[in-house]
RNA sequence: GGGGGGAUAGCUCAACUGGAUAGAGCAUUGGUCUUCUAAACCAAAGGUUGUGGGUUCGAUUCCCACUCUCCUCACCA
């Protein structure tokens, strides 16, 4: 069965793909739904399945199976049927199955699902929770994205980090992820920097710090652009001569392109992200005119103030604007070249597109052109919105300056990190490499744990916050349990019965149950928070249970518990690596 | 004005996609380290889910209207 929610949510194409393919949970739902379809022999197991729900509070049991909605055929108050029904049901594999009211409850046999459960993490940990619903296919993810000559701010790190976590959890699913960095090395903007640099350019200057030094240019051609409006004729105008392939233009652009990309690796070395592309818009300027041919053999084109637009109002969009009135390109055009040009190269399932909400226009008019084009495939391509960052409640921006640079606060967390480590563990051994897992753990951490779409107002001590729910939170759940293994003597626990008395220990189980569930459900809605969010929860399920429970006791429990301890560093560790979050043995 | 998001505890956010008493973290108040790491745990307090209608046995969730707010509406990306 393909879940209600699914086919809304991914590409036709793959809703064939995107099948519960297991996970001990869904077998339990599968379990409850066998066990009542004896007794409703008029319902579909479907129908049943899709009324089975968890719930809430623990004390109402494991699954539960409302009966409101049978009242009407049955005429009877669901009271009345919960009670008839449970009679009926197939008891065999539950501890028990008892009615609450007008709901059915079901409690799943605990020892049997923990051994099952604890017994296939550990079996083979790295694999644990994934599946092969991809078949390799390759999913073309467009990410990060930052502008040349310009600082790399808050706003690029969450289609850095999002894209990042999506390629992870795709990867986890079995699809094969290719990572592209498309990154703004074109366009009128880059023609203002040019024409800045000729009007006030000192070489030795850009140097030194080529991307601060070009962006004070960039700033103050575009605050005197208003008293000066020749200077946006010039920007104009050696962008034209970029793209006609003048010798000084090429110069520049090559030069401050490697100062700038230099510059970012940084970054990226810090985050541990990586690409497989760096083709950015000015690796499709000559591969532009084909889309114009084609779009001209179409029929498509059209004059319009002198430019060359698409006409969209069959989609209820704004026309698409292809060629600018000077003759040169534009941001459509290029991306239009580039969605043709990964179809070739990659031959992609799909194409997704991790770029701020704030462009849902522009996503929406490639996809339309691309359909007018005739390209089937327009329909693979699924642009993934992400709220805005902003500063004191207003747009960054770097042409004002209100813009927070990412790597200054990187290295804020990351001091941050090492002090706490001097003040809480001072003979860790590798602190430094520790402070800077921690501390740039905290800032991913912290911009994927929500709703992609939220929009974020940048808040400095929120972001290297390490209490309560953060990346350090998880983090140090992973190392107190690393500890315990460590003191144990990193036990084999492969093989190990499992015998584990007690409630205590219950919701880590299903929680680790549900690992599957999650990065399948992440997937599908391309959400790493749902990953962020349970990462939490285990967290906080073993922070609860080290509270109260001691593990290393010599009497029968104690492999069994080592052994769940063991699964919750493998799940914690799994689930950190998903999100692009180191997971240290100590902290 | 057109199009698209959003509004839940003082703050930041959840809520299994329509179910049982709307939950966490931060902040506040109090408690827990001679025992596996206190970046932790336990407890108290905190709510007319923006407003008004509607559908339903049942609504934070779906529909309509309104208020407020953010983004966006052709030669930027």
């Amino acid at each position: 069965m393909v879940p209600r929610e699914f086919s809304s949510l991914i590409g036709k194409d793959l809703l064939g793909t995107f099948l519960f393919a297991g996970g001990f949970m869904m077998d339990e739902r599968q379990t409850v739904a066998n066990a009542l379809s004896k007794a409703l022999p008029d319902l579909s197991t479907e129908e049943i399945l899709n009324k089975i729900e968890r719930p809430k509070d623990e004390k109402n049991g494991d699954y539960a199976f409302p009966t409101f909605f049978l009242a009407k055929t049955l005429h009877k108050a669901p009271q009345l049927i919960a009670k008839d029904l449970v009679a009926k049901v197939d008891q065999e594999g539950f501890e028990k199955v008892v009615v609450a009211g007008p709901y059915i409850n079901f409690y799943l046999d605990k020892q049997a699902v923990a051994a099952t459960i604890l017994q296939t993490i550990l079996q083979d940990p790295e694999n644990y929770g994934g599946q092969n619903i991809g078949h390799l296919a390759n999913v073309a993810i467009d990410l990060s994205s930052p502008n040349i000559a310009k600082p790399m701010g808050m706003g690029h790190l969450r289609s850095t980090v999002i894209g990042n976590a999506i390629a992870n959890i795709l990867a986890k699913v079995g699809f094969n992820p290719i990572r592209i960095n498309h990154l703004g090395d074109w366009g009128t903007q880059f023609g203002k920097l040019m024409a800045a640099y000729e009007m006030w350019g000192d070489e030795e200057a850009v140097k030194k710090d080529p991307i601060n030094t070009l962006q004070k240019y960039y700033v103050r051609i575009n605050t005197e652009a208003d008293e000066h409006p020749e200077y946006a004729d010039a920007g104009r105008k050696w962008f034209k001569k970029l793209e006609d392939g003048d010798p000084e233009a090429r110069r520049l652009w090559k030069w401050f392109r490697a100062a700038s990309l230099s510059r970012f690796m940084k970054i990226y070395q810090m985050l541990d992200i990586h690409f497989d592309s760096y083709n950015g818009e000015a690796f499709y300027n000559d591969k532009m005119p084909e889309i114009d041919q084609l779009l001209a053999d179409k029929g498509l084109l059209q004059e319009s103030r002198g430019a060359k637009i698409v006409d969209l109002s069959q989609y209820n969009l704004n026309p698409a604007l292809i060629t600018k009135s000077d003759g040169s390109s534009l941001y459509m055009t290029r991306d239009l070249a580039a969605a043709l040009f990964r179809k070739r190269m990659y031959g992609f399932a799909q194409a997704l597109y991790v770029v701020g909400a704030e462009q849902r226009n522009h996503f929406d008019q490639l996809k339309a052109v691309l359909a007018e084009m005739g390209f089937t495939w327009s329909k693979q391509i699924h642009y993934i919105p992400f709220g805005l960052m902003s500063l004191n409640g207003k747009k960054m921006s770097t042409r004002k300056g209100n813009i927070v640079q990412l790597e200054d606060v990187l290295n804020d967390s990351i001091k941050l990190a090492r002090q706490q480590i001097a003040e809480k563990n001072p003979t860790l051994a590798n602190a430094d490499e520790v402070a800077k897992q921690v501390g740039v753990g905290a800032v991913i951490f912290h911009d994927l744990k929500n709703e992609r779409t939220n929009s974020i107002d940048f808040k400095l001590a929120d972001v290297v916050k390490f209490e309560g729910e953060t990346g350090p939170y998880v983090q140090y759940a992973h190392a107190r349990a690393e500890s315990i293994l460590r003191k144990a003597g990193q036990p084999d626990l492969k093989n190990v019965a499992i015998h584990l008395n007690g409630d205590e220990a219950w919701g880590i189980i299903k929680r680790l149950g549900q690992f599957g569930e999650v990065i399948e459900r992440a997937a599908a809605e391309y959400d790493p928070s749902l990953i962020g969010k349970y990462a939490l929860s285990l967290a906080k399920d073993f922070n609860q249970y080290y509270a109260h429970n001691r593990i290393l006791v010599d009497d029968e429990g104690r492999e069994s518990r080592l052994a769940l301890v063991q699964a919750v560093s493998d799940v914690l560790k799994s689930a950190l690596a998903l999100l692009g979050v180191k997971a240290p043995d100590e902290m």
